[in-house]
This record gives C-alpha cells, sequence and structure tokens, in this order.
DNA sequence: CTGTTAGCGCTTTCAC
DNA sequence: GTGAAAGCGCTAACAG
C-alpha cells in the first residue's frame, strides 16, 4: 500500500469517486443530502484509498477544533486527577478532545498556557485553580473563546462562568464537627493561606467556625506548608507537642489529614479517642488508611463534569439557564472523628 | 479595542507595518534574515494590534502541530498520573502541548482514539498500557507519525520504540525479598491475568520466583481483581482465612498493597511479624500507610519523561542511538517486611 | 441532490 | 533582507 508516503487528501476521494469534493465533505461529515448510492461510492472509495480527513485543515476552514485546553495545577494531586477524569469523560462524551497542561500554579506559566491554547484555536478552555488576576481577565475577555472556571471562581467578575462548592461552608462545617465533639483547642493544618482557592477559603471556614463558637483562635494553631502528607505529618507532630496543643485537627485537604493521623499514632495517641482528625476533599485514600477517615466529601469528578457541561453548552450556542453552579459537597464521618451523625446540615 | 470582534491576520500585520506577510512570518518564527529595525517594527505593530498567531493555520501550512496525543488508560491512577506528569513536562520544555486521552484499556476505545489523534495531526504518540494488537501495529504502521510505548513494550514488533522497566524480573525480586524471609506459603493478589502490560508480567515473576526457590504454587492462593485498594482488602482477607493461608502477600501494586496491610490489620494480624506485604510502583501512598510499605519503586516519572524525550527525538529527526529503553527499579524495603537489607540484585 | 468557487491564515520556495 | 505567490486540505455559501 501507499498510504504510507502520499497522503490522500478530500480532493483525491473526489477525484477517484468521480464526485465533487463537497459531495465527499457531505458524507464524512454525515449530511443527509447525499443520495444513498452516492454515499455508498464515495465511502466505499475513502475506505479503499484509507483517507483520513485532516481535522487541521478542517479545523482552518470550519473555525472549530472540537479541542478544548484544560489548565491545572498539577495532575499528580488525586483531587485533579479525579477531577480531570470527570473533565475528559464528559469531553469525549461531545467529541472533544483535551489538551492538559499543568501550571503548578504558577501565574506566569498560566498566563503563557492559556495564551498557547488560545494560539491553538480551542474552542473553549477550562480554567482550574490559581488567582484570576486582572491579566488573566484581560487575556479571557480578549478573545471570543468562552472560558469557565472549575473548583474556584473569580469574585471580582460577575457573570464568568463557573462550578465549584462553597469552600467557606464547607471548612465551617467540617470544624463545626470537632466543636460539637467537645473540642476547645482545634488545629488548623493547611497549605499557603494565600492560595485563594483552597487554602484560603478553608481556613476562613475555619476560623468563622471557632469565632460563631466564641472558641479561642490561637495564631500557633495554624501551620502552614504545602498540600502533601509530610505537611501534615510533620505539623501535627509540632502541634502535638506543644504544651496546650490542639486536641483535633481540621485538615485542609486529605493527605494532610492522613499525615495528621499518623502524626497523632506516632505519638502514641489514639484517633480519635484522643485527637480528632477531619480531612477535606474525600479522595481516595480517605478510605485507604485506619482509621478511616472523616473528611467533606466533595464531588471532584461531577465538578469537572458539569464543568466540561457548561462549557460545551457555550461552545455550541445552547441556551444556559445557570452558569454559575455550585455543587452540593457531603460531610463524610467515619472513624477519625467520635462523632458519626452528620448534623443537621445549615 | 476591536480585537474581540475581527480577528488579526498576519496579513494585516503585514499592511500596517509596511511589509510582506513573509517578514512578518519570519520575525513571529524567529527567523535571523530579518533586519533589526524591521523586526523591531513589526513586533511593535503586532502588540499594537493585538496580533495573535494562528496555529491551526500554520498547523496546515507547515504540517507541524506542536502537539502529542497521549494515550493512556485511566489518569485518576497514580501511577498513570504521575507519568503523565513526567511526559507534559518535558513535552512543555520542548513546546509541544499533549492531547490526553483514558482508554480505560478498552481495545475499540483506543483505536478509536488513536485514530481521532492521527486525524488531529499531532506529530507524535504516546501510548501507555493495554495490550498492542495486530490492529494497533496495524495503524500505527499506517502513517508516518512516531509512535513511543511507554510503561509497556511490543513483545512482536522487533523495533516498535518503548520506555519501561522489566517488570517480570521487578516482580520476581519482590517476591524474592518475602521468600529470604523465610515465607513458605506466598499469596498473590493482582488485577486481571489478561493484561500484558502489569498483570500478566508481574504475575509471571511472582512464579518464577516461587520456582527457581522450589516453592510451592497454589491456585487457591492467587487472588485476582482490580487494582484498586478494594481487592487488596477483600482478597487477602480471603487469603489468610484459608487454612494454610499464606504468610506473605506480593501484591501487583501499592493500592493492592495497602489494601493487603489493612486487611492483615483487621484481621488481627501484624504486619510485617505475622504478615508480610510487598507492594509495587511506589506511589505516595506507600509511604502514606502505617507500617511504612516495602515496595518495588518503579520511577514513573522517568518513564513518561523519557519516553517524551524520545518521542521529541523522533519528531525533530533527531539522530537516535536507543530507541527500546529499559529503565532501573529499585526495591524499597520499608516496614511492611522484615529484610531490611536489599540483596545483591540480581 | 450535487458541483463550483472562494477562502480559512499561515509557511515556503523562489526571485530579486 | 525582503517580497510575491502558490499552496496546505478542508468547509461553506451559492448556484443549479
Amino acid at each position: 500500500m501507499d498510504r504510507k508516503k502520499e497522503t490522500v487528501t478530500i480532493y483525491d476521494v473526489a477525484r477517484e469517486a468521480g464526485v465533487s469534493m463537497a459531495t465527499v465533505s457531505r458524507v464524512v461529515n454525515g449530511n443527509p443530502n447525499v443520495k444513498p448510492l452516492t454515499r455508498k461510492k464515495v465511502l466505499e472509495t475513502i475506505r479503499r484509498m484509507g483517507y483520513r480527513p485532516n481535522a487541521v485543515a478542517r479545523g482552518l476552514a470550519s473555525k472549530k477544533t472540537t479541542t478544548v485546553g484544560v489548565v491545572i495545577p498539577d495532575i499528580s494531586y488525586a483531587f485533579f486527577a479525579e477531577l480531570t477524569r470527570g473533565i475528559e469523560d464528559i469531553a469525549n462524551m461531545y467529541h472533544y478532545n483535551i489538551i492538559l497542561c499543568n501550571s503548578d500554579l504558577k501565574k506566569n506559566k498560566e498566563l503563557q498556557l492559556i495564551e498557547a491554547l488560545f494560539e491553538k484555536q480551542v474552542d473553549g478552555l477550562l480554567f482550574l485553580g490559581g488567582e484570576v488576576t486582572e491579566e488573566h481577565r484581560e487575556i479571557f475577555s480578549g478573545s471570543d473563546i468562552p472560558v469557565v472556571l472549575a473548583a474556584t471562581q473569580d469574585e471580582k467578575v460577575k457573570n464568568r462562568p463557573f462550578v465549584t462548592i462553597d469552600h467557606v461552608q464547607a471548612a465551617k462545617e467540617a470544624t463545626g464537627i470537632l466543636i460539637r465533639e467537645g473540642h476547645q483547642r482545634i488545629g488548623f493544618v493547611g497549605g499557603p493561606l494565600t492560595d485563594p482557592i483552597i487554602g484560603y477559603p478553608r481556613y476562613l471556614g475555619y476560623k468563622e467556625a471557632l469565632s460563631e463558637s466564641g472558641l479561642p483562635f490561637e495564631e500557633k494553631w495554624i501551620q502552614l506548608g504545602n498540600y502533601r502528607y509530610d505537611t501534615g505529618l510533620k505539623a501535627t507532630k509540632e502541634l502535638l507537642m506543644m504544651e496546650e496543643g490542639p486536641t483535633a485537627i481540621f485538615a485542609v485537604n486529605d493527605e494532610i489529614a492522613v499525615g495528621a493521623i499518623h502524626a497523632a499514632q506516632d505519638l502514641g495517641k489514639r484517633v480519635p479517642e484522643e485527637i480528632s482528625v477531619i480531612g477535606f476533599d474525600n479522595i481516595p485514600l480517605a478510605t485507604q488508611v485506619r482509621p478511616l477517615l472523616s473528611t467533606v466529601a466533595v464531588p471532584m469528578y461531577d465538578i469537572g463534569a458539569v464543568a466540561m457541561r457548561l462549557l460545551t453548552k457555550y461552545m455550541n450556542g445552547e441556551p444556559i439557564e445557570n452558569n454559575q453552579v455550585v455543587l452540593e459537597y457531603r460531610l463524610e464521618l467515619r472513624d477519625s472523628t467520635q462523632l458519626k451523625e452528620t448534623p443537621d446540615s445549615v
């Protein structure tokens, strides 16, 4: 076969089948306005010649690439991996492909990535994590490409579409569990507070819960690092070895929380009898630890799926009833806290 | 500004700057054959007009898209997520973007995905996991697009490039550790044996280790499921509750291994005093469990990175000294086995 | 139902 | 150093 050398084009097929390029184009694109017999003939020569439509040429002519850009902090985090799976599944369902980019939450990298994606003429963009700065807004609004935010939102821009959960409220409720258990000294272990997506909102929720219950907020009970297990491990040891240290830990994510559990155990403290720990996200790890981790179940997959679905609506010009969706979370109380009944949600 | 409505093209820039399209193209592409003054002038009007090169048009004209396809079983597995991170980092370094596709190890989905990626004119393809069947080979060889396999290889096709580790040997060594500890009854917990990438080779290694040591191979000590924690948990309970059950478990991956540890603990058996467990991969979870998991450290990130680098060489026509690389693994003996010294490697 | 004809926005010889 | 012109392979009116 010679299909390897010469690339066969729509023109070749047309000539060979004795029809026009337009007709070939029609059958390739499933346009119904083709006589069945003609269609059959064309399909046959397509097969015979091993014709493969060139999506780049199609993209140039039609101004649609059926490709969307996805900018994400770091795919190696279970949270984002799961979310990305949701995105890709829906994208696939609607016949889109995704170009995946890791930003490491670095603003300049984000900006440069978005720019590159726009140059590639993606039909839409999903942006996750990272603060939406003025520069982001500028580049977003400088083009007609629809952008939806996932797992975050833009406080400043009223109508920027997004799909997320209420991080503050969830963190507040999670901390509330610890409070209901009777803990008076509750530690906080998290990533950087400068992170407007995870770090800060969850910190806020924690703080609000304390103040609403009249509990003391102690600067020294706040331990910060990154979002990894080791942070949870080290920070919690620190906390537990203090005089008057916390008796319960609110961790901003599950990896940290599991680190916290192990820290307690390493120090000979029993969880949850002596120390309660509550996490956030409900990644698989949460049920792969003993005791099972109590946590805030965040619908990661759904955030991705819903965000992608919303984006398809923009791309296809479908009517959109609600472009800012706040998904439900759920308190998943397992064995790292003593309370087993979810209180009436606020 | 009107940059939102009318898209400004290279032609507009040329006209505005009083030069030809060719010149604009040259400065955009960093071609040195442009007088500094001209370059400056062009750059200036590019900035002023907010010109953004259209990569699709460029792709059509140049027959290069600077995009590579990545077909992977499931990004929500830590193993693949980490590997993908390695891929993306190197891709990024060489100014390529990746189109990520999850295949769920389904042959038809893989084939369809590869086809779609080829239609999109990716400059190269990274294929991970899943058996390489005759149909795969046909589609691969039916085009000039370079394909490299990662974390696997094609036994049948001699010169298909790949980057992987020696799964059989690694599994053999891991099992060997358990044997050296004196275990006589060693259980195997894995995914489907029909998986030619992970399941089968690792099973083979296990089996070889036993037979070389003259240890009994018992069908009933083989437990199969998927690659998740629950499989490890349930299968191991099954195993440990047998009369004459295994006293050590070789798990084909870390998630399963951690499930195995918890199964033992749930049954009141101590790890590693009563039951030894060894895993495979060395995902973060391996150090997020107590006792710390002994495992085979697979250079996941590197497999991705090296595979991507190899692919760039093909795409750029660089000379290639070795297109089939077998990376080193390492036995990481921690606390779920009793042996702490790595024996002399074979 | 089918064909003709313009482009889509850029790269790439080939001249000058 | 720079420009002119010919495509890259396809879609999208428009005409018939």
